[in-house]
DNA sequence: GTCTATATTGGGATAGAC
DNA sequence: GTCTATCCCAATATAGAC
């Protein structure tokens, strides 16, 4: 293992500053919408030469979104042990939130498409997928072990609420809106998730 | 005033025809893969007629979510007033997701899109969504105020909640997983948006 | 008011020069 | 490894006959 040479390290800024402006355009747009050609034009690059490094647009979509899953895989190796799994958990999801209002999390492709027949194809995509899923699922067990997060709901479904929640359109609404701050939209939605919209009995006991 | 004639319950008729196919095929692939010959196809006329109909393709999806915004109206409107704000709330919201679930709930346009730039200058959409988000807004004050929604979060954040969860992608995933059935998805989405992840104390007092 | 046939364009993909 | 130029098809939209 020798040290990465240079033109290594090239080609990696190279595709993350592709794989970025990917990202943005699948957030902004959606994969239908995303042209090969905008993609090009923002990396100052043209068409053919995205063509010989990504053989087809499935395929720079399918790299933009398992660079995704690497950088959710690396947040949540962040989270320390020693939190509580439903603080480790919310620190995801606020992640995962605040990388939304950033313009840097793809909607989930639609129930059809072709985009989607493809990533289940693609064993390295579903590897990851499976690394996140796998480390949360055992989150949420340990949060419903220690009383923090509900047992009445199946841990399936706890699961694929946060995943629904990296997607959610209120914070595009509360956005626009323009009544408040980033930093308040992503408390005002991990507030709903996890407390819902009945109210409260006050803390403690 | 007199009777509908033939020929005018015909074409409502047909319209109401086309405009489900519309919807069915928009909640399935979204507008960019939906195509207009699908529709046309699917309602058994070819595209030119289609098109004789609707200028174009954005005004057939108008015409598609127009239609879903009324029968949105009309369940609105069939909520018995004696019955608790938050019950009236919760039998819309069971309305939107048992459509979403029958593929009858198209997912909102993406941030940028041409169809949203085009329905934000459809007045008639522009009035039927007010009048639906109007009612429901009144609704969430009134619960605010008998305390069974929580007074910690704005309405504004309560209102858009419900609507981001008509085109929840949760449903989708717990119907794909084949573990529950489509009323079991349901009260479980339900849940999920009143009551949040948290346990909750037993009911009662 | 529905059809067949066609115009037109946007965009995915590729050939081949440098 | 990047470019210019091009292919090609799918899909929106329309012309015009019946």
């Amino acid at each position: 293992m020798t040290a990465p040479s240079l033109k290594e390290q090239q080609q990696r800024l190279r595709d993350d500053v592709i794989l970025a402006a990917v990202n943005e355009l699948l957030a902004r747009k959606g994969y239908d919408a995303m042209t090969v050609d905008e993609v090009a034009t923002q990396v100052g690059l043209t068409k053919p030469s995205l063509y010989k490094h990504y053989g087809s647009k499935e395929a720079l979509a399918a790299a933009a979104l398992i660079r995704l899953l690497d950088q959710t895989l690396a947040t949540i190796a962040a989270q320390s042990p020693t939190q509580p799994p439903i603080d480790r958990l919310r620190s995801v999801l606020r992640w995962a939130l605040e990388q939304h209002l950033r313009s840097a999390m793809p909607l989930l492709p639609a129930t059809r498409s072709a985009l989607r027949e493809s990533l289940l194809k693609n064993s390295v995509y579903l590897e990851r997928l499976q690394a996140v899923s796998g480390t949360l699922s055992n989150w949420i067990a340990e949060a419903q072990a220690d009383g923090s997060l509900s047992t009445a709901l199946p841990s399936e479904v706890m699961l694929y609420t946060l995943y629904a929640r990296t997607c959610d359109p209120v914070l595009e609404f509360l956005q626009a809106g323009g009544n408040f701050s980033d930093a308040e939209v992503v408390d005002l939605v991990l507030i709903t998730c996890f407390d819902g919209l009945r109210p409260r009995p006050a803390v403690g006991r």
